[in-house]
DNA sequence: ACAAAAACTTCACGGCGTATAGTCTCCTCA
DNA sequence: TGAGGAGACTATACGCCGTGAAGTTTTTGT
């Protein structure tokens, strides 16, 4: 045999069940939360018992750690893509695009979210390696893509700061900084204040928090990329 | 006995046992994170049964419900003190305290911060009453009082938006809104809009996710308020 | 056909929330 | 003063949970 082998029945059995043990495992944390994901719980659905997923992962922060870093992937996706779609011509597009996606994203996955930016499962410590900070990485260049298409324009509007970005020169974005070597730290400071603001006010969404102040939070959200925009310099048609 | 009775040896005892309890609740919590607040944890720490617990706490989620609430009040108290503590006719002093005693309240209780505005609790429920919507209003009515400072400066910059401020009219903030009769709907949506801002940086910023770009989140964070500040339209030094 | 490997089950342990029933201590009032 | 009762706490038990060890069945390669 071979780890290598792709056509064996073993192997496609075994990608099988490890495919069926995630998808369950994602529909139970759908209808119930992050903490629904149990070993028990899954291995019931599947009419199998408990242990026998210990064949397929190690233990449940395993498990969990995989679906944090399929969801985070698929977030990365669905931003890159929304981004790489609009026109690189316009700016003003491409910035909503991208954020649109990211709300609507976490609108469609609130406990995809949840398990990548909140506190996923009872003492989960996020491994050092995987998928996920690959996927943080590409979140980040987004942002960092989407201060860099407005700088042209920002440019001037921030240069009025009397802030001190010597300071903020050394490692501020260890690996997207390279990426985007036109991007100054002021700008790199800017990507990262955008990406605070969406973050901010879609977590408020998601967790409820707006929800009691009878807003429409979409309107909200839709003001938030108009004020963005225009505060970044940006003519909205543009 | 009575319930009225605020002298009684018995329930002086019985509330310092509940003092007790909370205490060490998030006592465990700091250590742990909100998942080690377990009855039976409580009860080992203070050399009693898991089961006595129920005579002060009905369940276990009416423990969490009690320290949401206190933690929520003391964020509400401290974000209230250093607004009223900054100078009424410095608009951006004023601000800016606010806004830093919510990231410094939050950084110094980061298990609180996620209590409050995070997942708590495996399958944990916000009951409708009690402290904690009361202290929700109070950090709305804190934000709202924010954009009423800086409403006669930044209405021109938000007047030239596009923005159809009509459609956001109705319902927008249920009850905070008729506490600043001055602020127009612009301005609550603008009020919210700087919640989300705050909110997201110190969320990225508790939850790690800052920290893996080796970011100096202090730093980040002031820009924020300088920029705040000027998109505004605020003389900084005012 | 047979041995190895993989998949899966059974049993067991400790920890969790919590329901029920029982015990012990102290206050109250006749 | 002493009996009754209320309140504080314990004991026991049930069904969850993750997980380890050992055993059983099924599949595979030679």
């Amino acid at each position: 045999m071979g780890v290598v082998s792709t056509g064996g029945r073993r192997e496609r059995l075994r990608a099988e069940t490890t495919a069926e043990i995630k998808r369950v495992a994602l529909q139970l944390m759908a209808s119930g939360g992050p903490d629904a994901i149990t070993l028990r719980a899954i291995a019931r659905e599947m009419g199998m018992t408990a242990n026998a997923i210990y064949g397929y992962f190690a233990t449940r922060d395993d498990l969990v750690t995989t679906l944090i870093n399929e969801v985070y992937t698929a977030l990365a996706d669905t931003v890159e893509a929304a981004w790489a779609q609009a026109p690189a011509g316009r700016p003003a597009g491409r910035i909503q695009a991208w954020a649109r996606a990211f709300r609507g994203w976490a609108l469609a996955n609130p406990e995809g979210f949840r398990l990548i930016y909140g506190d996923p499962v009872p003492g989960y410590e996020a491994p050092e390696g995987g998928a996920a900070p690959d996927a943080a990485y590409r979140i980040c260049t987004g942002i960092a893509a989407l201060a860099d298409a407005a700088w042209p324009h920002a440019e001037q509007l921030h240069a009025r700061s009397g802030f001190q970005w010597s300071d903020f020169d050394d490692g501020l974005l260890g690996k997207v900084r390279p990426a985007f070597p036109d991007l100054p730290p002021a700008g790199v400071a800017l990507a990262l204040r955008i990406w605070g603001h969406l973050h901010g006010l879609v977590s408020l969404e998601i967790y409820g928090h707006l929800r009691t102040q009878t807003v429409d939070p979409g309107k909200l959200f839709q003001e938030e990329l108009n004020q963005l925009v225009r505060s970044l310099g940006i003519d909205p048609g543009e």
